[in-house]
DNA sequence: CCTTGCGGTTTCAGATAGTGAAACCAGGTT
DNA sequence: AACCTGGTTTCACTATCTGAAACCGCAAGG
């Protein structure tokens, strides 16, 4: 279940702060919203979010539907949406591979990369018989317990590694999962040294995967992909044996996006 | 070629609209952009535009490559975009319609939607791949010389269609571009009587459609789709005999839509 | 018909937050 | 060493944003 616990820091000062976390705000909603349902889960007075929810629709980053009185995503930002996901997403460039990765393990594949201290899924293939589970392109998930979150943090910088961990609500999802900094922090430690994470259970029970970071020849960390099944169909060790065939697609999305975009 | 006279109204006062403009900006390069290139078309005194990418980056909708000195937009750009994406645009509801559509008429067919004064294509099929979805949708293009951007105005009501076509440009593309507000406004006029509308040629040469709107039961328009093809392949009376086909797309789309988002 | 209450909109004095000229810094070039 | 060019910081000024409160219009209820 997706509570607010980790909700984006609005309190952050700044006129331009407070209305994109409005735009977050009616994103997340993921249908019209009214204005009061907004006022309640907003730190503004009414005052002053009225004149954000009016501005932005004024910019034609939301659309207001005077029939209904609500508020929407607005038509701007489906334009930049376009930019946005062909420039700053590994998604078009990883496509095929993901393609290939999915076709070779018949297991479900994902693409994340890392959003605040978060795990965005920014792309996903369903293994052939798919199974229910959370994650599914666009949506957010947390990093301290995913195959990929963790595959990624392993390789951030130390002070970016403090400040993502900083965030991380360390909510016990399953019995598995790793509640505490400490135990976060052993775990990177051996992925680091191993190169690939896993998914104990630890974040949907029954679920199981085995991640790798994609990361730049300079060893920037660009994403993560991983191989995800369920307990009652494989295990972790027969997942592992796809480790070849995840590596060498990290690398070549790691290759592609290196000399597509963050040429050395 | 696409000229910026009718650039978007940087001027509008405001931190955030200026903000949106910055985004904007980085959105429409393409590519990772020089905080130099920026300052270049930008109206703004450096300071200004540097302390506005900065919060931009700092808030994530911008992401700044430390290596190159580069921005590019942002994750969580990316993340609002998917949101907008399935909410603002019709293209999710219209999918499985243009599919059959466009196996119906072998042609190219379009979904567009009124973005400020411009048509924006949210969605698009080619006569032989359908290439994955966010692929060429953003693009935009003038209103008054395309048959898409007809069909939407000619169902506009008065006061929106007057700040509509004052935006036009009328240049002419063509020598069949309707190059004045009295020429488009008879056209219009026509068209409503009609209910669908043609591309004569007037965008791009050769180039020529049919198109329709798509509206709320209420008659409120959505957007618009159109079947394209070229006068070297097809005629327009040829054309003409998809209507029944694109007329009742339109309105499957709207039913799905109205039932679905905008409930009268 | 006249309250009352609830969404939504407007006002206004006060202060925060944004502005931009100019100075500054780093690192390449001449 | 002097001189660029691209990026970052400073600082006094004031435009812009704030938010309590008043206001509006409508619908429910007395």
């Amino acid at each position: 279940m997706a509570d607010g616990s980790d909700k984006r820091a609005d309190e952050r000062s700044g006129t331009v702060g407070k209305a994109l976390a409005v735009l977050d705000e009616v994103a997340r909603y993921g249908r019209p919203v009214r204005f009061s349902e907004l006022i309640d889960d907003s730190p503004y007075p009414k005052a002053t979010l009225y004149r954000l929810v009016q501005t932005l629709t004024g910019e034609g980053m939301l659309a207001f539907d005077p029939d209904r009185q609500t508020y929407a995503p607005g038509i701007r930002l489906v334009r930049l949406a376009h930019s946005a996901w062909a420039q700053a997403s590994l998604a078009p460039i990883a496509r095929p591979f993901l393609d290939t990765l999915s076709a070779e393990t018949g297991e479900t594949v994902h693409l994340a990369q890392l959003d605040a201290a978060q795990v965005l899924y920014v792309d996903k293939r369903n293994a052939q018989d798919p199974l229910p589970m959370y994650s599914q392109a666009g949506k957010v998930g947390p990093a301290y317990c995913t195959g990929v979150g963790k595959a990624m943090m392993a390789f951030l910088p130390d002070h970016e590694l403090s400040a993502v961990i900083a965030q991380q609500s360390f909510h016990s999802f399953t019995k598995h999962t790793l509640s505490t900094e400490a135990a976060l922090r052993h775990e990177l430690g051996a992925i680091a040294a191993r190169g690939h994470a896993y998914d104990r259970e630890e974040h949907e029970p029954g679920i199981i995967c085995v991640a790798v970071p994609v990361k730049t020849s300079a060893g920037r960390v660009l994403g993560a992909i991983s191989v995800t099944s369920s307990t009652d169909r494989t295990t972790l060790t027969q997942l592992e044996a796809y480790l070849p065939q995840i590596t060498a697609t990290s690398e070549a999305i790691a290759a592609e996006a290196s000399s597509w975009r963050f040429p050395d």
